[in-house]
DNA sequence: GTCTATACACGGATAGAC
DNA sequence: GTCTATCCGTGTATAGAC
């Protein structure tokens, strides 16, 4: 029960090493290195380099649903509230930084089951995010909220790379002042 | 000067490959075996996979600068005129696709000269879009080319991993209107 | 220019001692 | 659980014949 915590140090450390330069220019000496211990010690806990990327996501994607299920069933047409959740959901993806890079998943060509796993989430995200701006009053809402979305993910790839980009606050604050006037 | 040509076509193979798979998946080998050679011939056109990747980041500058030097200089405030601004510029990053992906050029860890030639562009574009939008009179274009450009890069990367998104002229005309009303 | 053959390094993974 | 040692596949790159 407690090499739990082992574990979880581990997908941490590798969490941080996928998002901050890539599944594969990330050895598992790297994760090793990282947490302290050897690399053969990972494969103590993990089956290889695929399952600890597949817990990574596994966990990233439980937060970010529970995240969205709680901020997208209110309905407040407030530039502000859309703001303050655009804002939240940029700091959930900066944490999980892999989950919106879900192209890479795709293009890393891991197991297909950790990329279906991903685009569900993302349309239902979409979906969900669609019917509140619908709610908000915003017209063409299924284009918006793949643009929000679009913007929120290039905003978070930006930033995890630490290019140059406008603050988080007036970043989130502009979005939102996109579609509710 | 006639090898201009082979090395042209291992260019196009690799610059298809490394948009579709990304660079570290993509072997020399499969360049070569795309472009019908044997890999070894690889290294008569090219020092290495740098290089080749180093070429195609050079055009794909060349080909972009010259298209936005055309494109961002007048300014007619007009919906339509942006929403074809857009269009085109979604059309040369698909077929430029890695100029787009700039952050897996830093991710890569290639030589950071490279990084260097293609953020300079990607801000000097922002800056022509913001002054574009300006004159356009967007308020806050500055945010406005952020959002735009990201919108944009987010897209074409969705597009070329062949993940279902909104018809590229439905895009760009709703994008356009979210500025130009 | 293009090939075959091969050197060589790196990284994922396993065996087995402690 | 954690280590040392090692295997082995893959991929970049080179040597050298044609």
């Amino acid at each position: 029960m407690e090499n739990t915590k082992r574990k979880q140090e581990i997908i941490a450390a590798a969490r941080e090493l996928f998002a901050k330069k890539g599944y594969f220019p990330t050895s598992m000496d790297d994760i090793a290195k990282s947490v302290g211990i050897n690399k053969a010690s990972l494969y103590y806990f993990f089956e290889g380099k695929e399952q600890i990327f597949a817990a990574i996501v596994e966990e990233a994607i439980l937060e970010a649903k529970d995240y969205f299920d709680r901020e997208l069933g209110i309905c407040k047409p407030d530039a502000k509230a859309l703001g303050n959740m655009i804002d939240g959901t940029i700091s959930i993806c900066l944490k999980n930084g892999i989950v919106i890079r879900h192209v890479d998943v795709k293009v890393a060509d891991l197991q297909p089951i950790i990329f279906e796993k991903i685009l569900p989430l993302l349309n239902e995200i979409k979906q969900k995010l669609g019917k509140t701006l619908a709610c908000y009053g915003v017209k063409r809402s299924d284009l918006a909220a793949e643009v929000l979305v679009n913007a929120i993910h290039a905003y978070v790839l930006q930033r995890k790379h630490g290019i140059k980009i406008a603050p988080q606050k007036e970043y989130s604050e502009y979005l939102a002042s996109l579609f509710i006037n």
